[in-house]
DNA sequence: CTGCATCCTGTTGGATACTG
DNA sequence: CAGTATCCAACAGGATGCAG
């Protein structure tokens, strides 16, 4: 059980399936929409979310090649609690950084604790 | 609002947070019941859990030294939807381990895919 | 008991180049 | 377009020793 935590909770898995929700997208939607993700590592966790059968691959035999990446039913059951955990932080985006900024200045006055803060 | 996601999305912050639930726990109570966490990520997981607000940190000043760690109110928002996704998980986690072997069975049918196997 | 500091290793993940 | 393969740097994380 924690083995498949720890797949679910994973920064990139959790973007993929959130983007999925509206409609079956291609290789590289995915990857210009999901700012930052490199071609390796949307690779790796498609194949990831695929082998859990939470997004189903389709390939059109076109040329050029088309590959559609869609939520399975079971993908779409885990969207739902996804999405409350995106919402969540985005709803509560403001009290982390201010709790940030109150440890920070309470703890380590004249310095950085870490690299965060440049983000 | 990925950073905070990154944190959150840790397997290691979303357990701590799901054990807290029901009352402060001592270092140590976490660290046996956590299985598998080292002294040392339990105390990195704390203190960011500390930082952003989640968490709060109490130190009685006896001896030997005491400290516990309990939810704060925004840990405790958060513990809500932590626990839907460990029930997805629980619920969920036949069609997941199911999955794997078709796919596992389809693709590489006298190969192992990944280390999570063994687990 | 509850940590912090240090060292060291394995894995993650980015950059790049090449293929169907 | 949608990948795979390779190399390599960065960082997570374990082990150990010490401190309040």
């Amino acid at each position: 059980m924690r083995q498949i935590l720890d797949r679910i909770a994973d920064k990139w898995s959790l973007l993929v399936i959130a983007l999925l929700d509206e409609r079956p997208l291609r290789f590289n939607e995915l990857r210009r929409t999901i700012d930052g993700i490199s071609q390796r590592m949307l690779t790796v966790t498609l194949r990831q979310l695929e082998r859990d059968g939470l997004v189903r691959r389709t390939v059109f035999p076109t040329v050029p090649p088309r590959v559609d990446y869609e939520l399975t039913p079971l993908g779409m059951s885990l969207h739902a609690t996804i999405q409350a955990l995106v919402t969540w932080t985005e709803e509560h985006q403001q009290e982390i950084a201010a709790a940030r900024t109150a440890y920070d200045a309470d703890t380590r006055p004249s310095q950085a604790v870490s690299a965060d803060d440049a983000l």
